[in-house]
DNA sequence: CTTCTGCATTTTAAATACAAAATCAAGCAT
DNA sequence: ATGCTTGATTTTGTATTTAAAATGCAGAAG
């Protein structure tokens, strides 16, 4: 019983994903846990019931059951045929590697972009960085006009990967999808530092010189793996789970 | 009706995958069509029918479902939600690139191994290599005691990367699967090759020279995927499917 | 008192059944 | 003859049911 506990606190959310056109369920599913998992809601090592997420999103236990399989490609969760699937023992050594490989890949990327990428789009991407680098007005104020970080920090990169091959493309969405993408909330100082590291990515590419942007991007998300499993440590992603 | 016929030719296969121990049958089914379309059987864009696997298989549709679903995440075929599932369409320039990708990854791998891989482990790794550069005993027949190059350069890269973080293994293991590995019978003096690649990327680990390492392993992928790009159209990958 | 064995319970995995969407074809209209 | 609409067929996606494996507990034996 305590187990339905721990999804039917966000039936909310839940609404939400039945609320999506039909086909494509197990996404939506995907989706979910994932969320759960990365919030923390499902804390790692924790078992992964179907009944409870069926019964908590009102949906058969097919779709969740090819979510669990999308999951476990991912490597969020571990199955174990017969005996279930469980939330992955992530380390923060596995977080800090899996941004190692992420800089890897986002950096040649970004050495094809430094080559190839069209004048109109550096500029674009210059444009965008001027925005990302507004200084937020510190005033808390919801509707201050004040830029949307997020939307800008992905704006820039996909400009970035939009001249890389096909296949590096599709590698770069799998290795952003199972990780926390959220730390900006929490690595104090982290967006004048994303800024700098933009602003070195930028130059690199401005100037054609592929290695330096290699490096710049490297670099930036090997940072970005230290804030992010900084992030996961705030949110009590690995506070001991206490039966 | 002319889809089932595609499958059925294979149905000895198809045995051997109904007689593995209970649980973990999705499995064995993706590796069933993950066969089926490395070595050509199904060609790209053509859709995959989970009817005609069950009846092939003997199998009921939901491991199928599932196996497609592994299969979708590993990038072997395209699934669109309300359309089925086809194989993928890929191309010689994705294939070159997912192993341009793959040098990358084991190239930070070797370049671990280059630093921290035990004496002992080095010593093997020279042994095997030893076995490996011993040359094929040009008699065509079987027994002969010539060593079993496939099973030795497996063994060549475990060892290189059993110092590489968790997660890094992951992912080689995730980018060798989607991906031919049957070329040694393709290329011309693919054999000879190997062994040179091999060679210097072992005469780097043992030098401690993380930087060559790396290198010497993301040439040798690099010439990997072109050779398997090779043994695609020579298996008939990229002919023109009929209707 | 401890440990091993067997039964009951729980939960997963697979098979089957059902519903809805998409494709295909034939007929009609233009 | 061509194009569109409507109806039948096929195939997918989801739900439900059935079977088997694992876990936990209880009782008996040492």
């Amino acid at each position: 019983m305590s187990g339905a506990d721990e999804y039917s606190s966000k039936r909310a959310a839940a609404d939400a994903v039945r609320s999506r056109t039909r086909g494509g369920l197990s996404e939506e599913v995907a989706g979910y846990v994932r969320q759960l998992i990365l919030t923390g809601a499902l804390l790692p090592g924790e078992r992964i019931d179907q009944e409870a997420i069926s019964a908590d999103l009102d949906v058969s236990r097919s779709p969740i059951r090819e979510a669990i399989v999308m999951l476990g490609k991912e490597g969020l969760v571990d199955v174990k045929p017969r005996r279930g699937a469980a939330v992955a023992n992530l380390s923060p050594e596995d977080i800090v590697d899996h941004y190692e490989l992420f800089g890897l890949v986002a950096g040649r990327a970004a050495a094809m972009a430094a080559k190839n990428l069209p004048p109109s789009d550096v500029a674009e991407l210059r444009a965008i960085h001027q925005q990302f680098a507004k200084p937020a007005t510190t005033g808390t104020g919801v509707s201050d006009g004040l830029p949307d970080y997020a939307a800008l920090n992905d704006r820039f990169h996909f400009i970035i990967n939009s001249v890389a091959p096909r296949r590096t493309k599709w590698l770069l969405g799998h290795l952003v999808k199972s990780v926390p993408s959220n730390y900006y909330e929490f690595a104090e100082g982290w967006n004048q530092r994303s800024v700098d590291h933009h602003e070195r990515i930028l130059t690199a590419i401005e100037s054609g010189d592929a290695d330096a942007a290699r490096s710049a991007m490297e670099d930036h998300l090997h940072e970005s793996g230290i804030a992010a499993a900084e992030a996961l440590r705030a949110q009590g992603f690995w506070q001991p789970l206490v039966d």
